[in-house]
DNA sequence: GGCCCGCGTTGATCCCGGTCAAGGCCAGCC
DNA sequence: GGCTGGCCTTGACCGGGATCAACGCGGGCC
């Protein structure tokens, strides 16, 4: 762990329903018992970008829920080689909740707040609320899935077509998220939480392409830089078509 | 759904203690009365290979136990490009416990022999025994594990390394299987259940380039052909090796 | 201001793996 | 036997993305 202790806050004091985590989180459709025990073992951390969460192989010390930033989950060769395996988001968990050590490294990829329950007490939880459990299966069914989608991107997109996915699962959960009405396909503004390393290690690829591919998109219209780390896509459409998506994909 | 009336066979008789999933399948570790109500709604059937057993964004009819053979979980892009996301060996289980539709196709590699529940039955059993959703979420992220250790090897290692990955992964399960002590490194016989079209499809590369490094590792001494679809390894660290794994990864 | 450093972009070249094509091997069938 | 078709292998060539290198830009720091 490498996480100093001014970094550990007191006992959360806002309400639990109030939280980001409650729509769409572990936490949603939990009873006010399970909830309240929950928040019981609950503690806030704030971990600045960069830093790392926790390493593969450890035993973990504790899992939680994202309340705002991004996480990057990471495994890496022998030689250095590396690759992301998962981004999370808010209001994503992040552990593995079964099983003897961590699966991978997770690190933070922005400035990352946490919602973060003691291993064992968690769970102790999980065995005695099922409804728990029954949450965190569907998240990480859901995690599954997603991991097969980059799978089939890894294995056989090329790499203007890997990068236009990248940027079309941004501008789709930027969409989500600003919650209007969008029945057309009008266009969405939306954050870049990772660098250009990043980006490559999420994609297979490297920097130099990353960069070639945005500029490429970007002088096809597909894209238009907005800002440092800022970008708007005219057409969401377009993009998916880009990105080489059957229609009915909706990584 | 593609299975002819005659594939489904009469109430199986034999007792689920005797079968191949009890080991290390989601029937281990279940009591008397979850086993019983299970074997209930259970019926084995035969697929032949090359059939598919369901498809993607389809609902499910049924979830299943593997007791013999091998399937695969495939994804396709729009053009026809494919990738398999997953490989399924006894006592695997079959299926999305959750969720409205499948997320691949689900093909039979070889003859396949399933243990099937009917969707609907099985969810209510799922709902009322908690420790067989335990079960079936532990598998999952074991799954979990495994879609992202192949991310790696998709996004991150040459030819060489991912065509010796994947025999690797055949080898050690081959081992596992025999069970003998195998306290150092002696040779490993194992088959191969996927002809080259299937392993270009899971490893991200084309049959041309598959042929040529088997050939390679095969001049290279690292394997040997047995027979047809069946080889042999005189040495798994050599193996692993060449799979560019660090010395700690059991994949 | 001047300097440095991290990050991103762009250009030139190389090479791994894809593509296209031919041929071998074997089982099944007439 | 001869033919066919599926599967695999091998060869020749090509191109997409990696590699190596230079440069631009902006922020932090003295």
């Amino acid at each position: 762990m490498n996480l100093r202790p001014d970094q550990i806050l007191p006992e959360q004091l806002r309400s639990c329903r109030a939280c980001p985590a409650a729509r769409g989180g572990i936490c949603e459709g939990l009873g006010e018992e399970e909830l309240s025990e929950l928040s019981r073992i609950a503690h806030h951390r704030t971990i600045p970008a960069g830093q790392i969460i926790f390493s593969e192989n450890e035993k973990p010390e504790f899992f939680a829920n994202i309340l705002s930033g991004t996480v990057r989950l990471t495994k890496a060769l022998a030689d250095g080689r590396q690759q992301i395996v998962g981004i999370l988001f808010p209001p994503d968990f992040l552990g593995r909740a079964h099983g003897a050590t961590n699966a991978c490294f997770a690190e933070a990829a922005t400035e990352v707040e946490l919602c973060c329950y003691p291993a064992e007490a968690f769970r102790n939880l999980m065995q005695r609320f099922p409804g728990l459990e029954h949450r965190l299966y569907e998240k990480t069914l859901d995690e599954l899935d997603a991991a097969r989608d980059w799978m089939v991107l890894l294995g056989r997109k090329t790499a203007r077509e890997k990068v236009a996915s990248f940027l079309l699962v941004l501008a789709r959960r930027a969409r989500k998220a600003g919650c209007a009405a969008h029945g057309d396909d009008e266009g969405v503004t939306f954050e870049l939480p990772l660098r250009r390393v990043d980006i490559a290690d999420y994609l297979g690829l490297t920097i130099e392409t990353v960069s070639r591919q945005i500029t490429r998109l970007r002088s096809e219209g597909l894209i238009t830089v907005v800002g440092s780390g800022c970008m708007h896509a005219p057409s969401l459409v377009a993009l998916a078509a880009a990105a080489g998506q059957d229609e009915n994909d909706r990584t």
